[in-house]
DNA sequence: AATACCTGGGTTTTT
DNA sequence: CCCAGGTATT
């Protein structure tokens, strides 16, 4: 490790910065904000700024701790810092995402909240049926109560960093009724409780039970971190949430050098819990912080982020940016109006098509939908012409039936307690222990106050089970203690075909007749070759709790056809940004949940989906669209009034003219554009309400006091929209769709005119 | 244990 | 309309 002090200005992983790129990268001490927008060279200033504090002898690699959400995030920075330092071995430093980081933390400190240091990180899936034994253990009915409610609640504490006795009173108005608070905090205590018996955790928990060991002075933990790491840095700052920003600011408390990067005007996750005030008061937090804005932008041309900035000025409580490029181009914003969505599909295939034949590889291009039920026209559409296209975000590799199966087995055999896994595979393939057996086993256990596996163990020694379960379990048992015990004389890949060999696993499925048998196959054969990477179960375990990615493999070039969301920090040449009408895109439920500020982060949204564009954007809607069934017309979005004038070119026009000569669309009557649309024809279509506060154009008040049935839909300005179910003079019970039964006043909620 | 029917729910989902 | 999950049926 080189140690000289002062740095030649020539130093290689300086060159070609730009002076705000460079003071990014030369300020080390103090806290650091650096508000880096779309394109502007973020990864670049940050692998720099890395390659900065080890070359000029300011930190060791053990002393930096880099943070990011995406494991892809997380590889980049590795990747990129190895490269930038000659390609030296990057593998033990402290670069991952706050739960991969975190993990590796609480496995040192388990025991401090109950854990073992081989405690299983637990998916959405396990989270919600443990939640749901927990519910039915306490007679909570889940026909009545949405168990994904309550998870949802319990999931917004822990984001919160509010474990059971943090939990603040709250109004009893915010919880799904029939439930109590009382009930809900029983509920949350005795998950927490199960999770722990279980030697579990979720998502939330690996950062909540660091930060409450955190907040122990007496355990010093936290104080030995702050002698180990003195500099700390953050990417995509935007989108921490409550627990994060403590778990950061506990971390860097001693030193404050902390380092943020991110962009308030990319903040789309705060439906997740993201806090985007986190980045707005970073000066607040750390006075003494210095701000640095990147706002050269390196990706798209001059009419791209003309049109971005303009859409995005709509925002109010920015800090305000302002991104600038050297890149003219004429290919200004394409807006384009279509019949209805499968009119959209075809017309961006065309596009594609002819944007193909202008040499643009199918992997430069992208279509960016808000919501995923738009992908499948676009599917249809693509396998009719014949496009390649893949899709980002379906179904993962590691949410597969036969995967989640033979991972059961893995998590059973490392970590005993593991209730999910038991239930999960102790009969399967089967075994014939049905239902009666699996109950019997629970209720035992329970007795017992033990997880499940431990229960059989002791169970097969008395004569409580009946002969047939007895012998099987005592095989079992005995075959996941074998298992257990040859994991370490052999290679993770010959045992694991081994267990799932021996377990009857991979036989239940060469018997099965099923079409999808032979893919399951193939999938567990490449499940089983992954783990040849690893050299101990635990490591894999992780691996795939944490990064439950499919490695994707190079193929012919493609469309990438995913959502909004999925599309932060890609770039593409051309993008197509299709159905951009009110209620889909800004979307309603954003809206309604939680007004204002829903609709500014869909914009936030728009914003990220048009600066992923390098060379030309291609902005469209349609004016009808089947939703759940039927056709209903349609509004465009508001955000194409707002991009302004000189950067889009309005297609719309053309399009008008193309449907009157019948040369589009034979699929669908063209009558309808007869008297149908208010603002046809006029050259600048009439903006949409200039007052975005306009949240439902569908809500009518009918004289509030008297005006309500039972059954009447109505809308709650903090609940949303909900049915009444029983009135009390002017109580009315309501049953809400997202926030369960509540009693309200008639005169908070409006009747709403479908 | 396998199959048929029914009901509810359908925005986004970094880990 | 279309899917998943749960219940009822055989």
């Amino acid at each position: 490790m080189p140690h000289e002090q002062s740095v030649t200005p020539s130093a290689p992983y300086l060159q070609g910065l730009n002076p705000p790129q460079r003071q990014a990268v030369e300020t080390l001490d103090g806290p650091v904000l650096i508000l880096a927008g779309a394109g502007t060279g973020k990864t670049r200033a940050l692998t720099a700024r890395v390659a900065h504090l080890l070359q000029t002898g300011t930190a060791t690699p053990g002393q930096i701790l880099a943070v990011t959400f995406t494991n892809k995030a997380a590889n980049e920075l590795r990747h990129r810092v190895s490269g930038l330092l000659g390609g030296i071995d990057v593998a033990g430093w402290w670069i991952g995402t706050f739960h991969s980081l975190a993990a590796r933390m609480l496995r040192r400190h388990a025991e401090l909240v109950g854990l073992r240091s081989n405690f299983t990180i637990i998916d959405d899936d396990d989270q919600l049926r443990l939640l749901k034994q927990v519910l039915e253990l306490q007679g909570v009915d889940s026909k009545t109560i949405n168990p994904k409610l309550i998870l949802g609640i319990i999931d917004k504490w822990k984001n919160m960093g509010l474990t059971p006795d943090r939990v603040p009173n709250f109004n009893a108005g915010e919880l799904p009724q029939p439930l109590t608070g009382p009930q809900l905090m029983a509920i949350y205590r005795n998950f927490q409780e199960r999770l722990v018996t279980l030697n579990a955790c979720d998502f939330g928990d690996l950062l909540l039970h660091l930060v409450t060991i955190f907040r122990d002075p007496a355990n010093g933990v936290l104080a030995q971190y702050h002698a180990r790491y003195t500099h700390i840095l953050v990417d995509e700052y935007q989108d921490t949430n409550t627990i994060q920003y403590q778990w950061l600011h506990l971390l860097s408390q001693a030193r404050h050098n902390l380092c943020c990067v991110g962009d308030d005007d990319q903040s789309i996750y705060s439906w997740r819990g993201a806090d985007v005030s986190n980045i707005l008061n970073f000066e607040k937090d750390f006075p003494e912080a210095t701000i640095i804005r990147l706002e050269q932008n390196y990706r798209s041309t001059k009419p791209i982020l003309a049109a971005a900035n303009g859409l995005i000025a709509h925002n109010k409580g920015r800090l305000g940016k302002n991104l600038w490029t050297e890149e003219h181009s004429d290919d200004l914003v394409q807006i384009t109006v279509t019949m209805d969505q499968s009119d959209e599909a075809r017309f961006v295939a065309e596009q594609i098509e002819s944007v193909q034949r202008k040499n643009v590889s199918l992997d430069e291009i992208a279509v960016l939908v808000r919501a995923s039920s738009q992908m499948r026209a676009f599917e249809e559409r693509f396998n009719t012409f014949g496009i390649s296209y893949r899709v980002i975000g379906g179904p993962r590799f590691y949410e597969r039936q036969e995967i989640r199966d033979a991972l059961g087995y893995f998590r059973l055999i490392n970590q005993h307690n593991d209730d999910l896994a038991f239930e999960r595979i102790v009969n399967v393939p089967k075994r014939g222990l049905g239902a009666k057996t699996i109950s019997d086993l629970q209720i035992a256990a329970r007795r017992l106050q033990r997880p499940l596996f431990p229960a059989v163990e002791y169970l097969i020694q008395t004569d409580e089970l009946k002969t047939g379960p007895r012998l099987t379990l005592t095989k079992f048992v005995g075959d996941i203690h074998r298992w257990l015990g040859l994991v370490a004389t052999m290679s993770l890949r010959d045992w694991a075909a081994k267990v799932l060999e021996e377990s009857g696993y991979v036989a239940m499925w060469r018997d099965d007749k099923s079409i999808e048998a032979a893919g399951r196959l193939d999938n567990l054969k490449e499940l089983v070759s992954a783990m040849s990477n690893f050299d101990s179960l635990g490591a894999f375990l992780e691996h795939v709790a944490l990064v439950m990615e499919n490695q994707e493999r190079k193929e012919e070039p493609r469309v990438t056809l995913m959502t909004l969301h999925a599309a932060k920090g890609l770039e593409y040449a051309h993008v197509f940004l299709p159905g951009w009408e009110e209620g889909l895109f800004p979307n309603q439920r954003s809206m309604d949940d939680s007004g204002l500020a829903g609709l500014e982060e869909e914009r936030r949204l728009a914003y990220v989906g048009i600066t992923r564009a390098k060379h030309k954007a291609t902005i469209t809607y349609a004016l009808r669209r089947q939703t759940y069934g039927e056709y209903t017309d349609t509004v465009p979005s508001r955000f194409i009034e707002e991009l302004p004038g000189d950067t889009v070119s309005d297609e719309r026009q053309k399009m008008k003219n193309v449907w009157a000569q019948g040369g589009l669309g034979a699929a669908v009557s063209t009558q309808r554009w007869g008297g149908g649309t208010p603002n046809w024809g006029q050259k600048k279509w009439s903006p949409q309400p200039k007052t975005p506060l306009v949240i439902d154009a569908d809500i009518v008040v009918v004289n509030p006091s008297s005006a309500f049935r039972v059954g009447q839909r109505v809308f709650h300005e903090k609940f949303g929209y909900g049915k009444v179910t029983d009135i009390d003079d002017d109580k009315l019970d309501v049953s809400f769709e997202k926030a369960g039964t509540k009693k309200v006043l008639d005169r908070f909620v409006n009747i709403v005119e479908k």
